[in-house]
DNA sequence: CAGCATTTTGATACCGGTAACTTTAGGCTC
DNA sequence: GAGCCTAAAGTTACCGGTATCAAAATGCTG
């Protein structure tokens, strides 16, 4: 038992009715739907809390009413700006509707995932929005036994929990791939993140360009490194050790992809007619390095609003058409390939 | 009212009581307060829990004990990693001990901080983490009305709404600004970032620096700029227009500085021969660029750990020694000047 | 083994709201 | 103005837990 810290005597809505000389369900009424009290009474019901700097209890709402306003996003990490688009989505459509995001981060691991959706269940959030799509047993029954509805946004899994509005991490990186063979690029490498499963899925989208276009897959052109700028370095460093013939490599993680050009700056490698170089992520840097960096746009702006939205429909109690929403992803092409 | 969503028939702590023949009471301590019940009984309840898939309801918890297990962290956004750090640091303080954190940006305005608060505060979580410094009246007297602890962590305000965490902006611009000028530099410009309160701080440190070295104050070396990569173009574009003579610019924003660097690059200009770039936030871009730029390194981790903590001490009822806590700064000298 | 202190469990009231229902107050028709 | 209908306000019970105090079980001492 963590917590000690007795709320000082706030005021109660009990306070608010004494003062305004009406019932407490007057002044319940007051403040959730004013039409329905007159407006004599309501205006002073609504002096009465101002006056006494009322603040409603939530916690006692939600537990009455069994629902609440509060919206919950589980995300693996906030280190990383490509997630605030998705915030800003999921704000813009919840705000103008009196509903709360809280955010949470999880990292990779479906046991920590669990901890942070168990405390969400726990608070009774109204809904649940998760980046990853795998999930502890734990995780999914409990949230399948509390009925709390949930939209995945990360990826398109194979077997949705529930609802999900996202692009195919797999489907972007097999486009990707494609898109650096129909440029002319013979030996194309591919840096993964190790331990991420979007990186996973990535991966076996390469692996399905390369199957699709007739190529073996060659072991010494999947090159597994850290993440963050680090991780490009790296790759470029085994392409010089290990498959010098690469002419390009396509990075699989946000930063990374600018850390590999760092890099070949630093090797004097000219970009791309060393090599060329593509990134999984158009973060804003892709645009304002030079060469600019051939990137896949994902919505994830759309993937916040539209999970968002279909949070909102279930929640109102209608059912939804399609529960799982491909939002599709696009290429940028730039001067890196 | 929004929410119309009711939670389905979940198990509650009076099916688990029944199921393991015991009163309400003795499953709530097997739960909150494991040691105070025998084993036997509960081994009993906690089988129960685990077979009917229990989980506790918070809200009904923390309206009944008045005390809550949430923390939360308001952000003007999510769109910078520069807060990762902060976020981390409370984690690792308030996970260990079974605090549960609950993030929510809120841009710069005061009006929505208070709704963000205001949301908070209905929620009667633990406690507030804020890193405004500059809050509406309304947001102060309901944080006051309703004792909910708080830390402040963004700057060091003249008047803290309770407790403090953080690093001085004013101190650390003019400590730069100091810098440059040890370094030799006469003419250091300021890019400022309009609009943003800690801007406001780091401008006022510039002024102090100037008012030090008895250099005056030149308006055309005050440069206000958008935020991100754009703001540090622009920084560079007026100077090369306006104030040529500028030897040295001094990026009062994040990612600003790399912005300033990279057109730099594309007019030719040396760095620092030319123009000396100093950065306020030590992000890892930073040092991966090159030149590596000279910035400030932030105590961005230790400043959500100390806000954590501060929170706690507060929480468990003892008080600080010294609630407004300075945490320093540090400059990293590296080839931009 | 009685007598008393201590630990473990249970009964009851209440946390601060809202749902559902009842009562009262108005408004209209004839 | 009686009769009926609707709107507005109030009453009561309960949401799902915990605090508090009382009761029962246990242990210890002499």
């Amino acid at each position: 038992m963590p917590a000690s810290n007795k709320f000082t005597g706030s005021v109660r809505m009990r306070d608010v009715a004494e003062r305004a000389r009406v019932s407490r369900m007057t002044v319940s009424r007051a403040l959730n739907d004013p039409e329905s009290v007159k407006e004599g009474l309501r205006n002073r019901v609504l002096a009465a809390v101002e006056e006494l700097g009322y603040v409603h209890n939530h916690l006692a709402r939600s537990l009455s009413s069994r629902s609440s306003n509060v919206i919950g996003l589980v995300l693996p990490s906030l280190e990383n700006s490509i997630f605030a688009q998705t915030v800003k989505g999921v704000s813009d459509v919840l705000r103008p509707l009196g509903y709360h995001l809280m955010v949470t981060e999880c990292g990779n691991e479906p046991k920590d995932e669990e901890r942070v959706i168990s405390a969400f269940v726990a608070q009774r959030v109204g809904g649940l929005i998760l980046h990853g799509t795998h999930h502890s047993a734990v995780a999914a029954r409990m949230l399948k036994a509390s009925g709390t509805p949930v939209v995945e946004n990360g990826d398109i899994p194979a077997e949705p929990l529930d609802m999900v509005a996202s692009y195919s991490n797999r489907d972007a990186a097999k486009a990707m791939t494609l898109h650096l063979a129909r440029l002319g690029y013979k030996q194309i490498a591919f840096a993964a993140l190790a331990a991420n499963p979007r990186g996973a899925s990535r991966s076996l989208g390469y692996d399905d360009a390369l199957a699709e276009l007739g190529r073996p897959a060659d072991p010494r052109l999947k090159i597994e490194v850290s993440r963050g700028f680090t991780g490009g370095a790296e790759a470029i460093a085994h392409i010089a050790t290990n498959v010098p013939e690469a002419d390009a490599l396509f990075c699989a993680g946000d930063v990374m992809a600018v850390g590999a050009l760092f890099e070949c700056n630093r090797r004097g490698w000219k970009v791309p007619d060393r090599l060329a170089i593509a990134s999984f992520d158009d973060l804003e840097l892709m645009r304002h390095v030079s060469p600019g960096i051939t990137s896949l746009q994902l919505p994830r702006y759309e993937m916040g609003r539209r999970s968002a939205e279909m949070l909102l429909t279930r929640i109102e109690g209608r059912e939804l058409p399609v529960p799982v929403l491909d939002l599709g992803f696009e290429i940028v092409q730039r001067a890196s390939t």
